[in-house]
DNA sequence: AAGTTTAGTTTTTGCAAAAAAGTATTAGCG
DNA sequence: CGCTAATACTTTTTTGCAAAAACTAAACTT
């Protein structure tokens, strides 16, 4: 069932048009026609239908500063309705539970965060149900869909949390719980997977355009995510994009995953702060004091932290070699270290075998909010992108 | 310019109907409708087409032994037309060049052998150009297009061979020159990138319909192809899947490349047949002999091969991690060594990140002739499943 | 005020797949 | 032997969507 018919373009049109729309901030008609290929009457129709939706609306704006044309009609750009909905999005993570509403554009609206989920599944999702609803009934707005980043290897077809050692979480049917409690649209998938989605609809991949992007997020452990020709990529498993588990030397020490000397065991945050206990005299008790320590010129704590970054910039050597993305995006607390960051640069430029002008490096462009956004992405992706039109006056609660 | 219209859910249409015959051999009107989701309507206008072109042709055997249908009007099974015209496939390494004529359904109809290309890279080509015609006059049947497999860093859209060191080329425009000489369409890529193609379109692809798929190739250097959701895959370079340059080792042994410890410098042929030098006490000559005596149960060889095979494996393990295909296949004249197939099965799987029974890996179905048929497979990819109706009665020479 | 430029809409046309209705061919059955 | 049912198509009509062309709207220029 993979032909394709009248019915199917249009919805490819639309996407088209709601991604050129989200990239660009207010855009005409004729710049979109032009832009996509299309007739501008098609776009009249096109944009017609989102704004009958209520996804898009006609900004009217006095100044006018971004016009280009002198003369003629003036143009009416259209932007994205950061009035349609909202999307409540969900990070979870071994050390914090973060709920957030976001709207079209991935602006978050408001905010909460809860302590570590508890170890038994149905209690930790009940509590972030409670969490949710008092978060929806404040902002009193309605709500489109749901969202949710999980740490893990997740399943995101079926939104099962297949196995998430850090929380004990084994089999977990997320979506089927959270659609029973909210009866919306809910979208599961690991973290790392939303975070460069968020990255790509709203952070470095909507500024400059990136279509391929390898994304490694430093927590306790070590994540990854991939996008590939302007889509998230899955693989034929659930495990695709796990960088945190590639290994680096085959002699290095044994990882939980059953393997030896994955990166997660050189880079991730635990492996550091353990490295840091042996080998500095005075204790650092957390990772912000470790890169404090290091940044400010220690030389053993700036050698650890640079060890860690060696390795993050050997798996980017090696994923530049089998998907030759143009950008990797890193993200956690580590990447807010000059010493990490410089170690991972010059490790991951060190092979000519593609030229290294082709590969940008760069930090996460969402911070402290790139997982929460991300999860929120989750749900925007499948509302603005691949929902058939007319969804979006589903209302929640 | 990417919006969609009626002509490009056409030829969709089109290239889908192709693929789907290719697999699965004579197939009627109505199945291809049930498969495609399509009316029975649609594909006797497409199929219309396609009869008109020459691509295929209405079988009308009377064995029928595939027909499941007892009762009613009789199906009439299409299949690819193998009058239809060949595709000349070349395939350059340092140290062979093959030229074929290949028909639609990837069969070699007449082929040649060349020895090593010459170092000047205009005179290798006149050379090949030479022999090409005289193997297309003995044949004396249309040809539609040319492929090109070719050893190193190929930027495939301009058919440019960037660099490869082993023929010491760089900057080659193979397509500008073969164009000129048979004015014909000319696909030129990296032979490991048309060897996966092969395999997608003619072999473990085809027979299993496998839709992810990573290929390694083990020649004097190692190689490799990526194959994702059915398509080639060529990321934002030209070194998309270059497996061979993958680092398992920060410590190990430098490589031309610039980085240490690539994959290449422990599994690559030169590799093995330095280490043999060294460690046996009797030289073997060739790869076939090493081959002959590991098997054969020689510890020392056996075990030399088998550390060639593990960093293969350990290769595969990094690019399940990140890619996740649940299928990779080993080509080249290591794949025949059970010895080496062993070690890089146990390697590949040691990890339980990705439950081990999602892989699959499996020697090149396709055997000493992928190399050729995947030259040809390049231009026959974009013959049957990119190029616009009609282009097919080009005639060459 | 007339002309020009740019933006967008309306109308008509063209194209491709879906739906519906019809034809062709076969087996089974009385 | 003719009837019915089943299966595999083909033909005709309808529907849906984008392209093309013609038109309207709103600005500036002279």
């Amino acid at each position: 069932m993979e032909g394709r018919n009248h019915t199917d373009s249009k919805y490819f049109n639309r996407a088209l048009i709601l991604r050129l729309i989200l990239n660009q901030g207010p855009v005409s008609r004729l710049i979109l026609a032009r832009q996509t290929g299309l007739s501008p009457a098609a776009l009249t129709v096109l944009t017609g239908g989102l704004l009958e939706e209520g996804l898009l609306t006609e900004v009217m704006d006095e100044g006018r500063e971004f016009e280009v044309a002198r003369v003629g009609r003036r143009s009416v750009p259209l932007d994205l309705n950061t009035q349609a909905g909202l999307v409540l999005g969900i990070h979870i993570t071994p050390r914090i539970v973060r709920l957030g509403l976001v709207n079209l554009k991935g602006e978050i609206i408001s905010q909460e965060r809860l302590g570590p989920p508890d170890q038994n599944p149905a209690k930790a999702i009940e509590q972030i149900i409670g969490s949710a609803q008092t978060l929806i009934a404040k902002e009193n707005r309605s709500i489109i869909g749901v969202g949710v980043g999980a740490v893990g290897l997740v399943e995101h077809e079926q939104g099962v949390n297949l196995r998430a050692l850090s929380l004990h979480w084994q089999n977990v049917p997320i979506r089927a719980e959270l659609e029973t409690a909210f009866n919306l649209p809910v979208q599961v998938d690991n973290n790392v997977r939303g975070m460069v989605l968020a990255e790509l609809l709203f952070g470095h991949g909507r500024t400059h355009n990136f279509k391929n992007i390898g994304m490694v997020y430093i927590g306790t452990g070590v994540g990854g995510g991939i996008v590939i020709d302007g889509e998230l990529y899955w693989g034929s498993g659930a495990a695709a994009g796990e960088v945190g588990h590639m290994i680096i030397d085959p002699n290095g020490p044994a990882c939980y995953c059953g393997a030896q000397g994955c990166v997660e065991q050189f880079a991730g945050e635990a492996a550091l702060l353990k490295l840091a206990q042996t080998r500095l005299p005075e204790p650092v008790p957390t990772i912000e004091s470790l890169i404090e320590v290091a940044d400010s010129g220690e030389p053993i704590a700036a050698e650890i932290v640079r060890e860690g970054g060696r390795a993050i910039g050997i798996a980017i050597a090696n994923v530049l070699r089998v998907l030759n993305p143009n950008t990797v995006i890193i993200a956690g607390r580590m990447s807010k270290s000059n010493c990490f960051m410089e170690a991972v640069q010059s490790e991951a430029r060190r092979s000519n075998i593609s030229p290294a002008s082709d590969l940008t490096v760069l930090t996460s462009s969402l911070g402290d909010n790139i997982g929460l956004v991300g999860a929120a992405a989750l749900a925007l992706r499948q509302f603005l992108f691949t929902a058939k039109p007319n969804q979006l006056k589903v209302s929640g609660l």
